[in-house]
DNA sequence: CTCCCATGCTCAACCGATATAGCAAGATTG
DNA sequence: CAATCTTGCTATATCGGTTGAGCATGGGAG
């Protein structure tokens, strides 16, 4: 018969509500459940006893007092800009699989690219106890990164580096290199290339334009300076200062993100014609290399880039005053 | 001079070493740093001193201490299948958001579409005290909700709904008949309409496939039941059938989900060319919504959803017998 | 001068799990 | 048969905030 009447509705079991059922102590029901049990020389006839009435009362036990009493909470916090693309999507999905993978518990949280918010974002991770904290694409990591040293948090920048704490990023420069010369080689007809979105101050953005430099310079190609567009990555500030230059005929584009080339597509089909432009951009989107204007994409690898995340966090920061930096080579993707 | 030395530098500040500094009791500390101390009859001068000497030492209050033993954790779950498409990102991004502005801690967590992983995140979030747990597009959201109830915690279903909780989805059925009749004006030359993608035992494609045929039968035509394939969302499964199927021709497709879609769209490219063939889709991407196939997007109206999701979490639910449904009409898209 | 109340705090018992120290009973050894 | 070891547990302090109860002090009323 159904015996899920018996417990108290109200209030979810503990350790001490198990304790009584099975008819040992708390600490007994603790070290069962925790898996100390063998090391507590707790019977396998009691442990087993113990789980078994666990699961039939549908006990789960309460983190916050677990992680109050232990030393680490196996909390990983991780902030990130924005979830709508495929680079930061695929970074949250990554990073909570690996992090699952090893026993701790993922808390993801998304700044909107906003510096405040990053901030009091991180500061919230640091209340939760977070033993690490992963830091993406953040405009002021070393100032995060001095908040979690006063707490005596770990941190690791992702995307964009920091110089307060180990950085995996793109190899930017390579990226760049390659998607270029693509360009180069592809829209060779579309006139001198352009390079256009992202923050001139931004380290991703400065090591693309070196890439985008260097491959023409390989070439012995000259670059258009006024043709070099930087006033961030949102689409509508990029479409203002492209529409005060003299924008006409073919266009080859390196675009610096799927963001900007989201504002930039319809702006350039209207203005120039379907036909009359090429783009090559840094970052992949599964739709946007199927548009017929796409000759490559430079894509990130996330895979490998979280598998470099984890292998700093696995192993200890044995040498503080050298913050490492690892750098992943991008994927260049060209449409079937 | 700097004292910044004075704290110990290894172990994070508490309480009662502001109680210390401050020359007040931890009690008082506690109450003048979480807000209760008008309450408690602190005076003004001992607040103001307090919070100084905490922002000073950068002081971060132990959430875990603070909810273990507060009624209510301020922490709001929400489990969500993928971050790999802008619908789940948009709600993800706005769920964030609102659950910030009201003093909520979000925690996402992404389970892959996964049933086990599902219940087992929803386990975890339960384990984490949360106050309410937001079921996102889940494969069996009774169980969950089973799960909840058992532990005192509220659930609301998103995206598919369940009924043992409220749920807050699209007006999937409506959004089907405008995408459908714009396909049969747009895409007429094609031939009969098919519909592509989605489980039939899924909720939202039943009724999206009643909406599909609703529009049909209002304008005295035939639904091709040959031409319905819906095996899953996965491309990979949707090609298999199709392959099977004698695909020739012009084609019209109702396609079900921008992951369907994204595989789709090369397949159908190369075997029928680009030329012969015409897409509405159900979900909304700003890439996809630029191809020239592309007639219409039925885009889910997350603002909307995600602002009935906490009318929901606001209000008190009322009558514990009848789960409310709440569903919220789609935008349809059109290529500009 | 006493009574009463408001003010401004302190005290100490929690919340639930963890971990160290230790106790009782039986097995083993000399 | 005492001494020692092993087994299988219990008792309890602790993590860091929170919160109800309560204790001084000072001012005003009667």
């Amino acid at each position: 018969m159904s015996s899920r009447k018996d417990p108290p509705p109200s209030r979810r079991s503990t350790i001490y509500d198990l304790a009584v059922s099975a008819g040992v102590s708390p600490g007994a029901v603790s070290s069962v459940l925790n898996g100390t049990w063998k090391k507590r020389r707790i019977s396998a006839a009691t442990a087993e006893r113990v789980s078994r009435i666990a699961a039939e009362q549908g006990y789960a036990p309460n983190r916050q007092a677990s992680m109050l009493r232990r030393e680490r909470s196996h909390v990983i916090g991780m902030i990130v800009p924005k979830y709508d693309n495929r680079y930061f999507g695929a970074i949250a999905e990554q990073f909570e699989a690996m992090a699952r993978a090893r026993d701790l518990f993922p808390v993801i949280t998304c700044t909107q690219r906003d510096p405040a918010l990053e901030y009091a974002a991180a500061r919230e991770l640091v209340s939760y106890q977070a033993d690490c904290l992963v830091v993406t694409g953040a405009t002021e990591p070393d100032r995060i990164a001095a908040l979690c040293a006063g707490a005596g948090v770990r941190t690791i920048n992702l995307d964009l580096p920091g110089t307060q704490a180990p950085s995996v990023i793109s190899d930017n420069y390579g990226g760049a290199v390659a998607l270029t010369e693509l360009l180069l080689d592809e829209a060779a007809g579309f006139g001198p290339l352009w390079f256009v979105g992202g923050r001139g101050g931004d380290h991703n953005t400065a090591e693309r334009l070196r890439g985008f430099r260097a491959a023409h310079a390989s070439r012995g190609l000259a670059v258009d300076e006024t043709r070099i567009v930087t006033p961030g990555y949102a689409p509508g500030r990029v479409i203002a200062r492209l529409t005060e230059l003299p924008v006409t005929g073919p266009m080859g584009v390196f675009v610096n993100s799927t963001i900007t080339l989201e504002g930039l597509v319809p702006w350039l089909d209207a203005r120039l014609g379907a036909a009359n432009w090429r783009l090559g951009c840094f970052d992949w989107d599964p739709f946007a290399a199927l548009l017929p204007q796409t000759i490559g994409m430079a894509q990130q690898d996330v895979g490998a880039m979280i598998a470099a995340l984890f292998s700093l966090i696995d192993t200890p920061p044995n040498d503080a005053d050298a913050p490492r930096r690892i750098e992943v080579p991008c994927l260049l993707r060209r449409p079937a």
